[in-house]
RNA sequence: GUGGAUGUAGCUCAGUUGGUUAGAGCACUGGUUUGUGGUACCAGGGGUCGUGGGUUCAAGCCCCAUCUUCCACCCCA
């Protein structure tokens, strides 16, 4: 046998209903975006390694599919170079493009470049794959579709609450049930500012995140374990402890850090995006989490994330507030905030849960039985007139047997075949049989277009 | 990057303490049925058992290496 031929590790093909059902799912979110007023865009599949390097942190980096360069890559490169076989120095040699690894910065980087065009607050949304260098596991592709919102050129904390509107309305209409996780990056800096150790904040957020599994004492020993003085961790029991609404851990954290400005201000942020929300009729549940720390480095306010609550596969949905992330690409000062829907692990949800409405099959509604060639001349006026009425409908090409033809129309999911052989065409009508019930009935051409609309 | 599993027909998998010509279901082709699918029955095609070494009279099975895929950690959608 010939080798068999395979896709590139983590990536997938997407068959019929699969893509069916995945339309289903960027339908659903194409129309929440547009009703609150966002506007498409695209940007290339690669990116110029310059504009990818070093926003996604040191990880992020090593995670960049890189594009080697084209024609004689090698030609730029002098022997003792090869022959140190240092990677790194050798890839900004051999490669000048990437593939994008989210939609975030390729955002960023458009915005600068139009910045003159655009309207601004601007409002944009995207829905394209992107490429990760991971290792793949169960939820993690190397190839997945994000589809991005982002809210440019405003402070505002009304766009926050937009996104969680958007998020509250998404899921609502797939029909999932989910948690929305929410954090802000300036309380982890006014934590970290508290107790004086900047760098410790990934511990602590570790740390606050075992409370449930091993208790407060065993967390207070790890930490002292891993460098946080004692004095620290003292103040940070209240932290550690925290229970309540959003709004009471919002007083007790406060209580922490009230002598840093930032954390303050984080603090002050959140309480006004809960006062907004409170108003609001959302069906998810909201929670403050502070072990949520979001590895991206760009995010400097609120940040966020969604988790089934079915499901466990990691965050389906997850964004922030960046205040100068096109600072990088030379226009500061312009603060955004976004959030992005992985699609294909909300997909691997609804197909876990079963919520896929029945009815997203792509196949046509109703075949046409070849008998031959008397008959196609009779079918092809008819098949036409239902393609003119919007019903989707083919005809079989070949005149095989009829048990062929059946099974054909059975196996994709068509509901109706339509049959018109030697007695029908003299009667001038169209026998339609219902693939579901078996049911047959004898039908002039306008009755099948009215039954087939119905 | 670290650790653990996996690989037998197009797909999902059986295959006993090593023992002749390697099996099932689904799918495919043909027939029972020349105008009726999804439910029945019969027949057929399709495999150098991931690859390369080794042990043995004998390897799908044991040993080594290598590749692949999957799972967990890290991180993330």
């Amino acid at each position: 046998m010939a080798q068999k031929p395979s896709i590139p590790k983590g990536t997938r093909d997407f068959s019929p209903n699969e893509m069916a059902r995945r339309n289903y799912i960027f339908d659903t979110v194409k129309r929440v975006f547009q009703i609150y007023g966002f506007q498409q865009i695209e940007t290339p599949a690669m990116e110029n390694l310059s504009t990818l390097m070093g926003k996604y942190g040191e990880e992020g980096d090593k995670l960049l599919f890189k594009i080697l360069n084209s024609g004689d890559y090698l030609s730029g490169v002098d022997s003792t170079e090869l022959i140190q076989q240092n990677s790194q120095k050798l890839t900004t040699k051999i490669s000048e493009k990437g593939l994008r690894y989210d939609l975030t910065v390729p955002f960023a980087r458009y915005v600068v470049q139009y910045q003159n065009d655009l309207v601004f607050p601007f409002r944009r949304y995207q829905i394209q794959p992107v490429w990760r260098a991971d290792r793949p596991q169960k939820g993690r592709y190397r190839e997945f579709y994000q589809c991005d919102v982002d809210i440019i050129g405003s402070h505002s904390l009304l766009n926050e609450v937009e996104l969680i509107q958007i998020v509250d309305q998404i899921y609502r209409n797939l029909g999932l049930r989910v948690i929305l996780k929410m954090n802000n990056r300036k309380i982890l800096a006014g934590i970290a500012e508290t107790i004086g150790e900047a760098d410790r904040i990934i511990d602590i957020t570790v740390a606050i995140d075992k409370m449930d599994k091993i208790g407060i004492d065993k967390v207070n020993e790890e930490l002292l374990l891993r460098g946080v003085s004692s004095e620290a961790i003292l103040k940070l029991q209240p932290i550690l402890n925290l229970s309540g609404d959003n709004i009471g851990k919002l007083s007790q954290i406060e209580q922490v850090i009230a002598n840093s400005a930032i954390g303050m201000k984080g603090i002050d942020e959140m309480r006004t995006i809960f006062r907004y929300l409170a108003s609001m009729n959302l069906e998810s549940e909201i929670q403050l989490d502070l072990t949520l720390a979001r590895g991206l480095n760009y995010y400097t306010g609120a940040i966020f994330e969604v988790k089934s609550k079915d499901v466990s596969i990691g965050s389906i949905t997850g964004g922030g507030r960046y205040d100068d992330l096109t600072g990088i690409f030379g226009l500061p000062g312009v603060s955004g905030v976004g959030i992005s829907f992985g699609a294909d692990r909300i997909y691997d949800v609804m197909s876990q849960l079963d919520l896929f409405p029945k009815d997203t099959i792509s196949a046509a509604r109703v075949m046409f039985v070849n008998f031959g060639d008397k008959e196609e001349k009779y079918c092809l006026p008819i098949l036409a007139a239902l393609r003119r009425e919007g019903i989707s409908s083919e005809i079989y090409p070949d005149p095989d047997k009829m048990k062929k033809q059946m099974n054909y129309a059975n196996r994709k999911g068509i509901k109706f075949v339509a049959l018109a052989g030697e007695s029908e065409i003299q009667e001038g009508m169209i026998n339609l049989k219902n693939m579901e019930s078996g049911e047959q009935q004898l039908l002039s051409a306008m009755d099948l277009v009215a039954t087939l609309k119905g």
